[in-house]
DNA sequence: TTGATTTATTTAAGTTTATCGATATTTTAC
DNA sequence: GTAAAATATCGATAAACTTAAATAAATCAA
């Protein structure tokens, strides 16, 4: 377990806004960075600013499929930080 | 499960410095503030806000004891963080 | 009580992050 | 090829964070 990886992704996961666009893809399965700017109050550069983020971190998989980008959430990442803090516990 | 205190948690553990603390404390069992200057390489005063953020956050729990301070991990935090990521898993 | 020790607070500088307007890039549709 | 749509990048600004020197507060020891 690296601890590199833990800080980048609890970097990703601390932040109320990329916090709800995780925990609206676990509620939709899916989404697209267009539907961000929907349901958070974010301007689209700065929606893209906090997908990269959760992305490069690892906590979300993106695919490009045309023009839109598919997310979904990483679930290899989330067995990992499960495991991690239940080592702790 | 209140996503602030997932949010809360994740902010304080996303920092390399905290994140050696925290592990310190694991395998030391418990630590007082005086040790993590000595292991890090930080100034009494960044120690303090490092400790004061871990503790506010619920991650640490601190017992004054006289005049100095014992942390110790709060492991009810760490289950719950673990719960957390099992759901999203 | 005086001096030493441990931690907290204040303040300020330097760095990083969040935000958005403007613009670029990529892809689709016509 | 042109226009529209989705996302990314750039540039600027404001807010937040990290850090440490200086200082304060609390406690212990002699």
């Amino acid at each position: 377990m690296d601890l590199a990886v833990i800080e980048k992704a609890a970097n990703a996961i601390a932040d109320k806004h990329r916090l709800s666009i995780i925990m609206e893809i676990v509620k939709k399965g899916q989404l697209v960075c267009g539907d961000v700017c929907g349901f958070t109050c974010l301007s689209q550069p700065t929606v893209s600013h906090h997908v990269k983020i959760l992305v490069d971190s690892g906590v979300l998989n993106s695919v490009k499929n045309g023009r839109i980008v598919e997310l979904t959430l990483n679930k290899e990442m989330m067995k990992q930080l499960s495991m991690f803090f239940l080592q702790l516990s």
